[in-house]
DNA sequence: ATTATCTATAGATCTATAGATAATGC
DNA sequence: ATTATCTATAGATCTATAGATAATGC
């Protein structure tokens, strides 16, 4: 959906490029205004798309947005799994990932716009982030890391997390936000069962490099 | 603003009845479906008001629907204070009103979906929930029962925890929702710092008895 | 021949306002 | 006399489709 289809013929790929266009427009109206109520013209205006070209993809506005979001939890996802590899501890997983995306609020802001305004929703759905983080939790109780509890329950409490701190850097941008991160991931590891002298540790590790890695694509 | 005004002439009351018939209707609307793109007319008629009306109280639909969530999470606080007094711990009213909050997902659930489609973005807005929140968590800051941090972190989190909460009810209507907030809320006091094997007790602390209470208003 | 895109447009809303109606203040 | 509500409506969108145009498959 987002690779360039690998597919076969010009007409498949014509067709990629258009459907392409009206997502990323979506996309940034998530996140700049979060204004769904933007009429069909605005949008293939703004995707540089014929009008009509609109219903040769979507039935509807509603679907083009729904879209629009399981495409930016896929990016989200991919980059995670971009930037974490190498890391083998649930624990540490857990908290880089959640330190990476408040990081992610100054390099992907758009990512993190829609995740803030569309993200609730979709913490129990199949996307590239949800099924990411259900991943790693598992993995953590598996291992013993974690104390036992439903992974649905688990989930709900990371995903509420991350999904507050993307509004704590909007609702207070004066505070720290690396900080108020490093803050987050810990209190997380201790709310997931990781004693709290140890969750102060895993927090505090050293990130993987950022600036290192892949430049931030399109 | 939700209670009958408590002001002077009959013209300043009749001005609030249609204020609060717009208000109710648009909170309707917001649990129902969402949909905010409900027209103004749809809500007048629902609101058994004249179209024309709308206008002498709202300038937009966005500043309706604005109204409509801090009404409801106006009513949501009271609900806590009228359930919760007489707790003093700051850990057992925190467990106790998430507790709360997940069975008022079947006995309100019209807030709850407010809460739910349109709480994050008012985590750290003045309202009755995030107020009274707020207070619970600095009198446990204050009192040493929680792991000093900025307050506003742990609002981001208890806020996000509680949204997920409510998000999980509906994704996942198959798991056992008192245990599920059990769980939840023992989480959230780990997280604030609460020692474990404290948490565990706290969480399963018995609730007021809900039922005994005042009926539900209106 | 097939398929996707694009332009133009009909018909259906929807918003905001003007002006009439009804109710209260003083 | 003042104020809020209500009804009616003009003007501005907005959606969905029909039909023309352009590009590729075979």
């Amino acid at each position: 959906m987002p690779s360039p289809a690998p597919s076969s013929n010009r007409f498949e790929r014509r067709r990629a490029v258009t459907r392409r266009a009206l997502i990323r427009a979506a996309r940034q109206i998530l996140a700049e205004s979060g204004d769904t109520s933007a009429s069909i013209q605005a949008i293939a205006e703004r995707a540089d798309v014929g009008f009509g070209s609109f219903y040769n993809h979507f039935d509807s506005k509603t679907e083009l947005f729904e879209a629009a979001v399981v495409d930016a939890l896929e990016e989200f996802g991919q980059n995670f799994d971009q930037h974490l590899t190498g890391i083998d501890d649930p624990a540490e997983l857990v908290a880089s990932g959640f330190r990476l995306s408040a990081r992610m609020a100054d390099s992907h802001p758009e990512l993190m716009q829609v995740l803030r305004r569309r993200g609730l929703g979709h913490i129990h759905s199949d996307n590239g982030l949800a099924r990411r983080a259900l991943r790693d939790l598992q993995a953590g109780l598996e291992a013993g890391r974690f104390t036992p509890v439903d992974p649905a329950v688990a989930l709900s409490a990371l995903g509420g997390t991350l999904l507050s701190l993307a509004e704590l850097r909007f609702a207070r941008p004066d505070l720290d936000g690396d900080q108020a991160a490093i803050d987050l991931a810990e209190m997380v590891l201790r709310m997931l069962g990781v004693p709290p002298s140890e969750a102060h540790e895993v927090a505090r590790r050293p990130l993987p490099d950022t600036a290192a890695q892949a430049a931030p694509s399109r």
